[in-house]
DNA sequence: TATGAATGAGCCTTCATTCAT
DNA sequence: AATGAATGAAGGCTCATTCAT
């Protein structure tokens, strides 16, 4: 009961920080504009994060598990195993392209985990958490069903992240690129098929025969 | 003759400029210390440089050429087709393991440009000239061949660079993750496969018998 | 009954901030670093304290009272009153020397009386108090044994505490410095005496036939 | 000639610096402080200090050196033996019952050096310079004038700056105390002299009889 | 009696920028 | 073409103080 209002306020200046790193970027964001965003006095932001970079942590731990939050409701719910893949991939880019305050943030702070090693675990966890949903609802179900990956099993997944990851970048930079919505989910089809061999029935196909050659 | 010095000092302050921004990234560069790297006073880079957002704006354009010079570079040169694409993957593939000053520079500025639209015509033009690249040495290659693309021309060279980019991001975040460099190069292989169609009919095609040729 | 707790704590918190205080010195020290040292919220501390100088103003009170507490006991006790004095002399030293809680920080604050009048009349105080012990304990006794002060009598015990106040400062600074304590009590008890002029005429005084009855 | 600017800028700040750091103290004063006085801006102050503490540490040593030069000059110059010593002594009681800002600067920052044992290093060598003038100016001359002193050479000059230092202690304290500039020299000289035994005509006078009894 | 929350002023420091030389 | 000096606006952080509970 006490800490109730403590809760809220952390909440408040979480989510105040979310939007206006999302907006201006680490570079270019102070204590001081997230504390008139969240409508508080610097002394009361500091008052709650010691320092400004743990607020800067936290507010990572939360975008990334917003972003992973997203996705996985995806892959939850009804409908064939089809259905499901379709659906799983489509919010993995979706949350990419709209570029929400949470995905910005963590794309964001992916740039300056380059020079901040102290941002890396969390953003390692990050990937790691996305490319064990891709495994358990990708792969795995092809897996079952009697497909083969031509590339480690674990590497698999974290391709399928690379490209939405990669593309998402592109379109930041050049929004009116060519890529489509129906391209990406098309290619990601091709792309899943390709990296899986199909193993029962045929022994070997002709494709093959000549990639291998 | 007068203008020697100029170009010679300017070319010092760009490339000391590159080697801190790589080091520190833009959030925690501060003119003083390019100045220092570069041997001369805040007052010398101040005159060839208006302001710091232009000699940043420079800096990130000769880093986008050193990147794509750098696997300009693997393309030329002899050998097979096959063992040219191959060359030129592993030179794509490479400048972002590598993590060399100017590829860092690209990357930390690409985040930056989220929040700073100036800098995004110079990172539009980059992709558009890495996609060129790949198009023209690998997918055209492979139409020429008489293989069909299943994912529009112009997107499947943005999907190589996009899991590369991606690939790149995760293996900053988690160094010891388990991407290897033969995983890389036999996904990209299996996926430039599987982006393209095999004509239908054919069992041996022509295409595949002039590649293993 | 129902001051009791809160005059416990009020002891508790002024002994923590003595603690602190002589660790941290005043112009290091925080009241939160004393909230934390009494194991209570800062609001507590003002609760008890109207403001911050109010309390240091108590510890210093405090801290005099048990500096002078200290060898006031030496004085007391039994003996003859050559060692009564010797043991106070010692004892004088020894709180400098030893530099307790209680002395830093009388001397931390004394420092900070030269820009805080507030200050001043406690340690006034606290001089005059020492004085007249020394006064009482040492000069009324050689006084009453016939020796006659070469310096005004209430001169003669300031100049006393001002010799080991001074070493003290010195050995403050360099503590390996060459002054031992045999030094500063033979360089006392010369001094005590030279300050002191023998009765001219007398060879043995009446006052000497009086101790020794 | 280019370097002018900058040593006119660092004398002006260092003096305004003990302007304000004797009448504030180091607990109350902030670069802001000094940078008024100055008549400079905040960053002025910081373009040629690295920061607080390095500017402090010049002033104190430079406020060292004003005290210990102002005392030097008195030694020096014509006069009896006996003229000098009581000019000098006259002069290192005179800078201390002043107060002047070089003197409060020592005495604060003295007090400071208690929790800030970089200070200890400037304020040690003040001491033994100002211990070292003593002996060559007074003790060594007793002693070539055959007087032997009862504590040990290196000990008998810092015990005559001990009794200034403590007694300009307690004049700060309660500035209408009785001590007058009469009986600290008298003292003085008493205590000189009674720390010195007359070695050559004197075997054995009453008074040590007395004490020694 | 005591706490947790919040404020707002102030502190030291950094930095892009300007300017006289 | 280049430097040293100086500025002024932030920036992150600390802290005494206030207040509702």
């Amino acid at each position: 009961m006490r800490y109730k209002k403590s809760e809220t306020s952390i909440a408040t200046i979480v989510s105040a920080a979310t939007r206006v790193l999302a907006r201006q970027g680490y570079a270019n964001t102070s204590l001081m504009d997230i504390a008139r965003e969240a409508g508080m006095s610097k002394g009361a932001v500091h008052y709650h994060f010691p320092s400004k970079d743990a607020l800067i942590a936290t507010v990572l731990r939360q975008a990334c598990d917003a972003v992973a939050e997203r996705t996985l409701e995806a892959w939850r719910g009804e409908g064939t195993i089809d259905q499901r893949m379709r659906r799983g991939i489509d919010a993995l880019w979706s949350v990419r392209q709209e570029r929400g305050d949470d995905f910005r943030v963590v794309a964001n702070l992916l740039a300056q985990s380059l020079h901040e090693p102290a941002l890396r675990p969390v953003l390692s966890e990050y990937y790691q958490f996305a490319a064990d949903q891709v495994r358990d609802n990708i792969v795995s179900q092809l897996v079952a069903l009697g497909f083969r990956p031509r590339v480690p099993l674990a590497v698999l997944p974290r391709i399928l992240i690379a490209v939405l990851d990669g593309l998402a970048m592109q379109i930041v930079v050049d929004d009116a690129g060519t890529i489509t919505k129906d391209d990406v989910m098309s290619a990601l089809e091709s792309m899943v098929v390709s990296l899986i061999e199909v193993a029962p029935p045929a022994v070997t196909t002709p494709a093959q025969e000549s990639t291998s050659a």
